[in-house]
DNA sequence: GGCCAGGGTAGAA
DNA sequence: TTCTACCATGGC
């Protein structure tokens, strides 16, 4: 992938390993919209568009140094899928989800967002933070930024129910407070990554499976495996066993793709869920 | 209309 | 430490 800055973004060409769809619909964001002929992401009060221009992808932004971090532009997803052929499902995984990028998204909002997604469905989660962010991000030019941690803490659990989060109403609310009550989210990179899963759990709402998205998607570890109930049935299917407790799946993943289980997990969600 | 979702919490065993 | 009941909501 060549990649180029311009003055409105980033211009990609030869990107293998890039596609709007496969990075968006991935379950890692929720905050994309599909505009018809191209998707737009936003993350926390920036956004970018996403134009295919025949062989050439444009990342139409005003902030192309941050989504050249945000798309992990650095490093070779080629280089990537090469490393996880041979190991088990993969080769079919990578050619079925070849344009996924492991986003790094803010801890924050990563936090807020899985918290969310507890239980839930990808259309209701999206919904549900959108208009969280309609209600409490401030207005920007054509959509809303994430809001921040004293926004989120200045409402009540009343208020996120009534948004439609359901029980993780309170959820939100006790842990937007611990947030913005000084939790450290920015010391969280000095701690490796099964002390960092612990630390994470101590805030409400947040379990193991959770953890591990944050620490996947908001902290760019790749040596944890978040286990759902795709990720089981993935599990069912390699390994030819189920019901087996998640803590244990976890255990057994990262055994089998070690060092590389973010991404393999990533890539196997994807083919499982479609 | 029932099933299920990128699970977590609190309490019991 | 591990197991269980319970949880709100709405897309499908």
């Amino acid at each position: 992938m060549i990649k180029e800055f311009v003055l409105d973004g980033i211009v990609l060409y030869e990107a293998k390993h890039f596609d709007a769809k496969d990075i968006l619909t991935c379950g890692q964001v929720f905050r994309y919209f599909d505009n018809g002929s191209h998707y737009s992401v936003i993350s926390l009060d920036k956004k970018c568009d996403i134009v295919k221009e025949g062989d050439k992808i444009r990342l139409v932004t005003d902030d192309g140094e941050y989504f050249n971090r945000y798309f992990d532009l650095d490093v070779s997803y080629g280089a990537v899928i090469e490393r996880l052929k041979g190991l088990p499902f993969m080769e079919e995984a990578t050619e079925n989800g070849k344009g996924i990028r492991i986003l790094k998204q803010d801890p924050f909002e990563t936090v807020v967002s899985f918290i969310i997604s507890a239980n839930n469905h990808i259309p209701r989660i999206k919904g549900i933070i959108e208009r969280l962010c309609v209600s409490l991000g401030e207005k920007k030019d054509g959509y809303y930024a994430f809001p921040t941690a004293e926004r989120l803490a200045g409402v009540d659990a009343k208020f996120y129910s009534d948004l439609g989060a359901g029980y993780r109403a309170e959820y939100l609310a006790r842990t937007a407070a611990d947030i913005a009550g000084g939790f450290p989210l920015d010391k969280i990179n000095e701690l490796d990554s099964e002390s960092a899963n612990k630390k994470l759990c101590t805030l409400i709402g947040v379990g193991p499976k959770v953890a591990d998205c944050i620490l996947l998607f908001g902290y760019a570890r790749q040596d944890v495996f978040p286990v759902d109930t795709w990720i089981k049935k993935v599990y069912a299917d390699i390994f030819s066993e189920g019901a087996r407790s998640p803590k244990e799946i976890r255990r057994a993943l990262i055994a089998t793709y070690g060092e590389l289980s973010g991404y393999a997990q990533q890539y196997l969600f994807y083919n499982k869920r479609g």
